[in-house]
DNA sequence: TACTATACGGAACGATGGTTCCGTTTGTCA
DNA sequence: TGACAAACGGAACCATCGTTCCGTATAGTA
């Protein structure tokens, strides 16, 4: 369901003549600004107010929108910049010598890349933001980078061939986007390990026995102690 | 991160004795208010503002109140009907004869109720409602009538003995709650399938071979036509 | 130090959505 | 049919949140 997000010309505020000389309380309040914005969205995902990135860096939202011309705008930087690393590690990954291991370990990173910046699983479902071109082409690459990963991991046939870049699209977000209570970090491991298990030929349990048998986390049955 | 929603006493409005008459315009309008709620959270899950539920149900906001103290206690009415029926169910198929494919089965059909009553998926993530004591008491039935089933599943040895009660539930709730576009009815199906495969022990692929070999959905790289 | 362009803060605005209130309508019963 | 409790509708209220605006403060420069 949108939110009152609306969408408008995006990237770094007006940027007009982009090396213009920012006054230096101009950078360090810009700087503050993308360290806040950093750990409330980590935790919290889009659905952090304006008021509080703006509180955190010890600055008024007018000084946050003088940044950034949206929410969506601030939301994207932070997340393109996540990004991109992502997009190495699955190049790198497709051209590894044993692309099977490869293909596990990235998704094992996604994962943890995931739940350690909410806004990435945010931006994964429908989270209100409409984003935008750039966006939408950084993440087709990575689509594209770990479509190339999967096939090479099926041609040496490590994982199953009738896989395709859907269903682990699709998995990844469902495992990451789950309730972060219903899903703590062991569990979340489980789960991907279990996934795995079903994507891979031959080998089941690609978690250690000691990490795979663990006692059961705690089930959440639904109310949440406000 | 929670919205406005506030919690207060629940329980269908007041009811005072609780058979009261109730006249016969009034009886019709709730009706009409259950009727419209369940088609509206239906689709768009708990995300569904009153007023649109009043104007489907051709009715004033007021008497939606009238009915129902809270939007959380109206969505929780719908809730445990739904839930209801999948408790009988995992009692049931906990005692059929072979309970690996009942379980299996299960699965396949909470996967269904979920996709079609995307409130339903809302209600195991962080949907922003603060869910009661009457939620949390039939969703801990449906934990532990699934718990039994997984166990019986795992002594005749089709399920493997690892997984936990807690594996089953996050899955589940990654799944079901996954953006629909990204996660369309085939893919769900193709994710359940790969999910059972990680769960069972032997036989992979339980779903036919031309379903799985499908052609792969398209795949949805963030941003959305507005 | 004085001047000014740049940047700042935060009150105010507008939209959304849950909830309440109260004047009006209507079903029911005698 | 008349009277009244029950129920109705929807305007209004309040809180939240994205965004804008403008009077004020200050970094940089001469």
């Amino acid at each position: 369901m949108s939110t009152g997000i609306t969408e408008r010309e995006q990237g770094e505020a007006g940027s007009p003549g982009s090396d213009r000389h920012l006054r230096a309380d101009a950078q360090r309040n810009r700087a503050r600004i993308l360290e806040a914005a950093t750990t409330l969205m980590a935790v919290h995902g889009i659905d952090v107010p304006i008021d509080e990135i703006a509180q955190l860096a010890q600055v008024g939202v007018g000084t946050v929108y003088r940044n950034f011309p949206t929410k969506a705008a601030l939301f994207e930087g932070l997340l393109m910049a996540r990004l991109e690393p992502l997009v190495s590690a699955a190049r790198a990954a497709a051209d590894a010598d044993e692309p099977g291991e490869a293909f596990v370990d990235f998704v094992r990173n996604l994962s943890d890349e995931f739940a350690n910046f909410k806004a990435l699983a945010d931006a994964m479902v429908d989270s209100g933001v409409d984003l935008d071109a750039a966006k939408s082409q950084i993440s087709g690459e990575l689509i594209s980078a770990v479509s190339r990963l999967l096939e090479r991991a099926q041609e040496c046939g490590r994982i199953r061939p009738d896989v395709t870049i859907g269903d682990v699209s699709a998995m990844m977000a469902g495992i990451s986007h789950t309730d972060p209570i219903l899903m703590d970090p062991s569990q979340r491991k489980r789960c991907v390990a279990l996934v795995c298990d079903s994507l891979l030929i031959g080998a089941r349990s690609v978690l250690p026995r000691s990490e795979i048998l663990q006692s059961p986390a705690p089930v959440r049955t639904g109310s949440r102690p406000s």
